[in-house]
RNA sequence: GGGCGGUUAGCUCAGUCGGUAGAGCAGUGGCCUUUUAAGCCAUUGGUCCAGGGUUCGAGUCCCUGACCGCCCA
C-alpha cells in the first residue's frame, strides 16, 4: 500500500460507509427538519424533574453532529451538538429495532443526525433524548480531533478554521461576541442620528492614513487602483455633502507584516460628525467602549492579560508631551521641540531616530517606545505634532500642535480621532508637505488628493472624527492575546499540498 | 530582517546516555440496557518537517532549508 493510501485508512472506512448508504438511497438527504434548538430546549426544559417532564410526554426532532458516543449491547448514549449547544441522547435497541440500533453503531463521531424523541431525565439527572427514530442526514468522512483536548495546533485551527469551530466552542462565543460588537456600535451610531454609508474599497489615489496601500489594477479602464488604506476623505467628502453624521464599518487593507496586532485587512470604524470637534470625539469614543463592555461583558471591567481594566470612571487623559516628559526623566520640558535633543534621548535608550525628520515624529517615537506599552488603563493623550497630524486642525495657540487624541486601552492603540481640518488652503500646504517627505524617501507619506481639497473648497463644517480599530476592540473583549482569534480567516501563508 | 521555541500516528502528547518508535483518544473485532474523557478484552495505524553530515548505528548530535508560534525591529 502507498504512503498516501495508509494514511487515509480512517478516511476510506467511512467512505465505505458512505457508499453502503448510497446504495441503499440514503445518503444525503434533504428531508429532514428539526423543530428545535438545543439551547431553547435546555432554557424551556432544563429546570423540570424527570417525573414531570415524562408526565408532559415533550416530543421534538433535533439535528445535530454527534461529538461524543458510549455505545453499550442494547443501549447507548451520545451527544449531539447542534450550534446552539449539546444535548444528550440515549438510544435503545428496543425502540430502534435490530437493523436501526446496528445502523447507530455503524455511526461515525462527526456524522450529522437527526432523532425524534422524547425529553426526560437519566439516572444521573441530565436531560436528554430518549431516540424513537434517527437518521443519518450526513456523513463526517473525515476523523474529527481528539474529543477531549480539541484541536490546539494554531496553524491548523486558522486554516481549517471550521474543524475549530467544531472543536472549540469557546471560539464560537467569540464569533458571536464581535458580531454583538457590530451591533452595538451600529445601534449606538445610528440612535445618535450617524448615518452608515459605504465608500469605495478600490480607490484611485489610496488616501486618509499613513500606509502602504495594495495595488491591482483595473483592466476595462486600464488604470491602476489601490485598496483603501482608509475610508477618512470619502467619508468628509460626505460631510461636505450636507450628510452631516456619516460613519462605516467596514475592512481597510495595509500591506504591512503579519503580527499578533497586525492583519492586513482588518475592520475599521470611523464616524465623522459636523459641528463635534476633538472633545466630542473623546466623548464619542468613552461613550461607546463603555456601552460595549457593559453590553458585552455585562460588568464595567475587563480581563485582559493578567489586568483588569476598567471602564467605569471617566478615561484618564494626558498630553503626549506629559506623558513623554513622566517617561523620560532625562528629558527637560524646555527640549521636547529640540530636534537634536531628543535624537540625543532616543539613542541613548537604544532606540533608531527616525531618519531626518522634525520634532514631531522624534517625540512621537519617543512616546510609543517609552509611554505607550504602559498605557493599560483606558487614557486618552492629547495634543499631537502637527508634523504627524496631516489631517488634523492645528491649535488656535500652537500653530505646530493640532487638536487630536489616540485612546489607549491594554498597551495598545484603540482609536484616533481629531478635529478636522477643514480649511483648504492649510490642507494644500500639509500635502505638500507631505510630497516632500514621499521624496525625502518616505514610502508611507501621502498624495496629494486634489479633489479633496476641491471639495473642502466648497466648505465643510468644523467637524470631529474618528477611527477605531474594531479588532483590537474585539481582541480586548473577548480576552484574545492575538488578532487572529478575532479574525474568522486570517491571512497565512497558502498552505503546501496537503490532504 | 533579528532572537528564542516548536515540527513524532487522524488528534493531544511522551521519547532518558545515540542502540528494534510509544501512550491516551479516534479506528477495527468482541462483551456490556443509565453512560457522560463510559468501562473491559484484543487489535490496525509512522516520509519522526525536508535535505546533507558525523557514526558500526541518528527521532535524538552537527549543518542548511521550509513552515508555525512568541518576542524584537
Amino acid at each position: 500500500m502507498s504512503d498516501k493510501t495508509q494514511r487515509h485508512d480512517l478516511v476510506a472506512e467511512r467512505r465505505a460507509k458512505l457508499q453502503a448508504l448510497r446504495e441503499e438511497g440514503f445518503a444525503y438527504p434533504n428531508d429532514f427538519r428539526p423543530d428545535a434548538a438545543v439551547d431553547a430546549v435546555v432554557s424551556t426544559f432544563g429546570d423540570l424533574d424527570g417525573e414531570t417532564l415524562e408526565e408532559r410526554g415533550v416530543e421534538m426532532r433535533i439535528a445535530g453532529r454527534m461529538m461524543t458516543r458510549r455505545v453499550m449491547g442494547k443501549a447507548s448514549f451520545a451527544h449531539l451538538d447542534d450550534g446552539s449547544g449539546r444535548l444528550q441522547i440515549f438510544v435503545k435497541r428496543d425502540a430502534l429495532g435490530d437493523e436501526g440500533y446496528a445502523g447507530f453503531k455503524q455511526l461515525d463521531l462527526g456524522d450529522i443526525v437527526g432523532v425524534e424523541g422524547s425529553l426526560f431525565r437519566t439516572k444521573t439527572g441530565e436531560l436528554s433524548l430518549r431516540v424513537s427514530s434517527l437518521r443519518l442526514i450526513a456523513k463526517c468522512l473525515r476523523p474529527l480531533p481528539e474529543k477531549f483536548h480539541g484541536l490546539k495546533d494554531p496553524e491548523l485551527r486558522y486554516r481549517r478554521r471550521y474543524l475549530d469551530l467544531i472543536m472549540n466552542p469557546e471560539v464560537r462565543d467569540i464569533f458571536r461576541k464581535r458580531a454583538e460588537m457590530l451591533r452595538v456600535a451600529r445601534g449606538l451610531l445610528d440612535a445618535q442620528g450617524f448615518l452608515e454609508v459605504e465608500t469605495p474599497m478600490m480607490q484611485p489615489l489610496a488616501g486618509g492614513a499613513v500606509a502602504r496601500p495594495f495595488t491591482t489594477h483595473h483592466n476595462a479602464l486600464d488604470i491602476a487602483l489601490y485598496l483603501r488604506i482608509a475610508p477618512e476623505l470619502y467619508l468628509k467628502r460626505l460631510v461636505v455633502g450636507g450628510l452631516q453624521r456619516v460613519y462605516e464599518i467596514n475592512r481597510s487593507f495595509r500591506n504591512e507584516g503579519v503580527s499578533t496586532r497586525h492583519n492586513p485587512e482588518f475592520t475599521m470604524l470611523e464616524a465623522y460628525q459636523a459641528w463635534g470637534d476633538c472633545a466630542s470625539m473623546m466623548e464619542l469614543a468613552e461613550c461607546l467602549l463603555q456601552t460595549l463592555v457593559a453590553d458585552i461583558a455585562g460588568t464595567s471591567t475587563l480581563e485582559y492579560a493578567e489586568n483588569t481594566l476598567n471602564f467605569s470612571a471617566d478615561f484618564r487623559r494626558v498630553t503626549l508631551t506629559d506623558a513623554v516628559l513622566e517617561a523620560c526623566p532625562e528629558l527637560e520640558t524646555k527640549d521636547t521641540r529640540n530636534t537634536a535633543r531628543l535624537i540625543e534621548v532616543l539613542q541613548a535608550r537604544g532606540l533608531e531616530p527616525p531618519p531626518a525628520t522634525g520634532w514631531g515624529k522624534l517625540l512621537v517615537a519617543l512616546f510609543e517606545h517609552t509611554v505607550e506599552p504602559t498605557l493599560i488603563q483606558p487614557t486618552f493623550v492629547t495634543d499631537y505634532p502637527l508634523e504627524v497630524s496631516p489631517l488634523s486642525r492645528a491649535q488656535d495657540g500652537d500653530a505646530e500642535m493640532v487638536e487630536r487624541f489616540e485612546l489607549f486601552i491594554g498597551g495598545r492603540e484603540i482609536a484616533n480621532g481629531f478635529s478636522e481640518l477643514n480649511d483648504p488652503e492649510d490642507q494644500a500646504r500639509r500635502f505638500e508637505a507631505q510630497l516632500r517627505e514621499r521624496a525625502g524617501g518616505d514610502e508611507e507619506a501621502m498624495l496629494f488628493d486634489h479633489d479633496y481639497v476641491r471639495a473642502l473648497e466648497y466648505g465643510m463644517p468644523s467637524t470631529g472624527g474618528i477611527g477605531i480599530g474594531m479588532d483590537r476592540v474585539a481582541m480586548l473583549l473577548t480576552g484574545s492575546e492575538s488578532i487572529r482569534e478575532v479574525l474568522l480567516f486570517p491571512l497565512l501563508r497558502p498552505e503546501p499540498e496537503s490532504d
